[in-house]
DNA sequence: AGGCTTGCGTAACATCATGTAACAAAAGGC
DNA sequence: GCCTTTTGTTACATGATGTTACGCAAGCCT
């Protein structure tokens, strides 16, 4: 892929030429702009690979800018807003952003969000993996989602408690993307493999989980290889996945 | 099934048409409902199929909203609460409420439980097996409803109490689904295999059960393969079944 | 480099759901 | 009625999952 192309929309110019430098420095082509008008000249000027928009310009609301974009083209937008209020981040998803990221936020994650983002952009994928795919393999190894068994590249059975068994589809539906703890959790929730289960937020289960899976998957758990921290973000799972359609 | 007739009830204009929205968005039909009125009046106007209920009403408590409605006709309720302390959850399932969300929840979420109980209001229908249908094969087994025998792979008779018969149809019935030991229960009771079973909820009759039948039909009860564990869930039947009428 | 701060890994414990043996209560058959 | 079979209950063992606490490592500042 070409080098992406971003859009840092914000009312307030000092975010704005920060994010801009910032983004540029890690290797993307950033643009600053202010006004609806901006975007739309360089939508029509031009490829734009991802709009990191800001919930609360100065006249108009980024959501609703979200929405009428979306109902135009197809250009994957990313929300940046004050508020951390999960109802706003209701609203965004609501109206077709790709992800939300609240202020202040880590600039590492930054990168993270947009890179997953650009690259489930160019495979349309989404958090959770797809139903009639039921077949996985990686580094050697091979699950069967239907028999819900593990395989390690030397031939033998593992097995997998149901939230290990969880946690591996979440990440196999999501390599070499970062993921947070929280979207761990919630797509482990959304997956249905745990009912009830509160919304999260104060223990370390994800942390001890991943520890479980990492003492079955990894050669060296000490070493990981294959589940990955990101120090800082959360896990990534580093491994190219190839999947078989099994219906 | 034709589109799910939803309504969301929340004494908070934004959030209920928010709501409202985004399951319109994503193929729900939902309707905004402030107060219990409004509710009763969908409910005599026509079909709904699920009730998303807001605890925290201005006037009235959602719980006892929902006690009163349970009594009156079966609607599925999913109770919506910003309290996510346990003992809220506890009260809403003791009511007799279908699910439970804590606000603010995660969209995918919210979809995914509504889904959940469409679904699960809508196959209790269909629990029991069809009388025409009697003859029934699965991994090598063989059941006869009619003379009530059923045939191991390897071609021997195996005696099946009552309950154990019983059991077996319930899951025959319902390949690949999920049950709930309340589900299978009501089942049971349905198909007239037991009579005086006490109104449920103490004892763990299905589990004792479950574990018989296990002795009888898998190969090794100690690791099930047709008779699976949902764990925090209940059982499921995890064969490919086919059917023969026998007029 | 050394010291401080923060995040992570993980052992040890707490909690909860499930499996099941052993017993008790019912239901039938004679 | 007495015995046999089936079904339900209880109690305990087991295994899965969540929580906590402590130590280590990575980054950061000086």
């Amino acid at each position: 892929m070409a080098i992406p192309r971003l859009l840092v929309v914000d009312d307030d110019a000092e975010t704005r030429s920060m994010m801009t430098q910032f983004l540029q420095q890690n290797g993307f082509m950033a643009f600053p702009c202010e006004t609806e008008d901006t975007i739309r000249h360089h939508l029509k000027g031009g490829r734009v690979d991802l709009i990191l928009l800001d919930v609360m310009l100065a006249d108009e609301n980024g959501v609703e800018i979200c929405a009428r974009l979306r109902k135009e083209q197809d250009v994957p937008v990313i929300l940046v807003s004050a508020l951390s209020a999960d109802h706003h981040r209701m609203k965004g998803y609501e109206v077709g952003a790709d992800d939300y990221i609240a202020k202040p936020f880590n600039p590492e994650l930054l990168l993270a969000r947009v890179r997953a983002v650009l690259h489930r952009a160019n495979r349309s994928a989404s958090l959770v993996y797809r139903r009639s795919v039921s077949v996985f393999r990686f580094a050697g190894w091979h699950y069967d989602a239907k028999r819900d068994e593990v395989t390690s590249p030397q031939g033998y059975q593992v097995a997998l408690s149901r939230k290990e068994t969880a946690l591996l589809k979440v990440l196999l539906a999501n390599p070499h993307i970062p993921l947070t703890r929280d979207e761990i959790a919630n797509a482990l929730d959304v997956t249905g493999e745990a009912q009830g289960t509160p919304p999260e937020g104060s223990g370390r289960a994800i942390d001890v989980l991943v520890g479980r899976l990492r003492g079955k998957i990894e050669t060296d758990p000490k070493s990981p290889e294959l589940l990955r921290t990101e120090r800082g973000i959360g896990y990534v799972f580093t491994a190219d996945v190839t999947t078989e359609d099994s219906a």
